[in-house]
DNA sequence: CATTCACTCGTACGCCGTACGATAGAGTCT
DNA sequence: AGACTCTATCGTACGGCGTACGAGTGAATG
């Protein structure tokens, strides 16, 4: 699944050069192409949910027919490809000139990796199955580089990088299987005070009625920062 | 979606005391129940993927009709949630008398609990949608007592779990979306070779080509665990 | 015997992804 | 000009899906 053999059906249009009459399109009726099958295909999934998204819905949006996606696209499973990859494109941070440290430079990315997934709720349950795309390996590979800038030994590098994105993978993912929708909002925190009750601990402290997010996140976030990072006497991994 | 108003559908079949006519169903023609429909559920998974599973092959295999099954369950997102949480049973480790070191103990539930979500690889791409089941919660408390106990001060004892869980969440996620079958991990291999190429420092560091997938986890674990672990002067969480 | 339950299942509806092949227009070559 | 190719669109149809609905069955109960 997650390999693909770059199939028969997707040749890539190339624009012949000759726009339409004007520079600009006016309104609803352009002609399809990647950008606004993906632009559409975001929307959807946005404000219909992961179910939302039919390959007629879209096409009917596009004031298309069902089947003149597949030109451009191999199958549903591309869209969802292309969707969760472009709502994770990063947008380096200004770069005033002054050198940011390295931690604040990570901890940045890392939030805005996390608020860009839920902007988007259904990119986290997409993520599990999905293919790596550029704009995920782009982050993985500036996070490789600020921490190997930092100093972090090439040894050390691959599991920091690991455990930097699986943390925010896990907190985004988990984050998501609550409180989805606002409908059903009180409903879920009853529910979660009735099922607290029968697990001690967690009704104590009040787990799964904590609703400080982010802040859990960050700090999280430090507990690992501080694991991570370099020229520390790291001698029993025990 | 994560709440469900307890639906009419399903009344509980409570069975009516008079076992058939011996003490063991021979084979293949028992009757329905929740249990035979979720193993075979999580069998059906197993084997065919988490698009394998649909209500007719399920009933199906049950030797039984498809709308059978509709007795039993409100529906197939409600199989998914049985599934889900029957795989994620916790079994406490033997305790030997000997107490465990705190530390130990929670390595060995979180080691455990990615160990079963591998077993499964289905179960980490429904996790992010799925509700809470009582397997799920009860390892959140156990997590949540052990740390207690050893000392980890009330304040931080919410970023503790939900930092742990999130860790183990990402990465069982995250492995899961790399060499899902071993038809194309091949391919899969050669494709991720000849991306790296474009991120310089990831291919440097072989972070898509390692496969210490284990060790990866436990180092990062180690890293968490050091930030968590109480009585440490934890003043400036900066 | 009549009634009620616990349970099973056949049929049917509306929706899905997409294989296939028929277009239509624009560009290119002779 | 005519023939041909390439790009792009789309109508139809197929097989499969989840499940609403309601009819059926056999045992327990009154």
């Amino acid at each position: 699944m997650a390999v693909k053999r770059s199939s028969p059906g997707s040749r890539k249009p190339r624009r012949t050069g000759v726009s339409p009459k004007s520079g600009q399109e006016p309104a609803g009726e352009a002609s399809l192409s990647l950008e606004r099958i993906v632009a559409n295909a975001v929307d959807l999934l946005d404000t219909q949910g992961i179910d939302g998204l039919t390959m007629r819905r879209l096409a009917d949006r596009l004031g298309a027919g069902a089947m003149s996606l597949y030109w451009h696209v191999d199958s549903k499973e591309a869209v969802f490809d292309l969707a969760l990859d472009s709502v994770l494109a990063y947008r380096e941070p200004a770069q005033t000139g002054k050198a940011q440290h390295w931690r604040a430079d990570v901890i940045h990315m890392l939030e805005d990796w996390r608020a860009c997934m839920l902007r988007h709720p259904w990119s986290a349950s997409l993520l599990p199955r999905r293919a790596l795309g550029p704009n995920i390996l782009g982050r993985l590979e500036r996070l490789a580089r600020t921490l190997s800038r930092a100093g972090v030994a090439d040894a050390d590098l691959n599991a920091g990088i690991w455990s930097l994105w699986n943390y925010v993978m896990g907190a985004t993912v988990t984050r998501g299987s609550f409180d989805r929708s606002d409908d059903d909002r009180a409903a879920a925190q009853q529910r979660l005070r009735d099922l607290s009750q029968h697990y001690p601990t967690i009704e104590r402290s009040r787990l799964l009625l904590d609703d400080d997010w982010d802040g859990a996140f960050r700090r999280g976030l430090d507990f690992l920062l501080d694991g991570i990072a370099p020229r520390r006497s790291k001698a029993q991994p025990r």
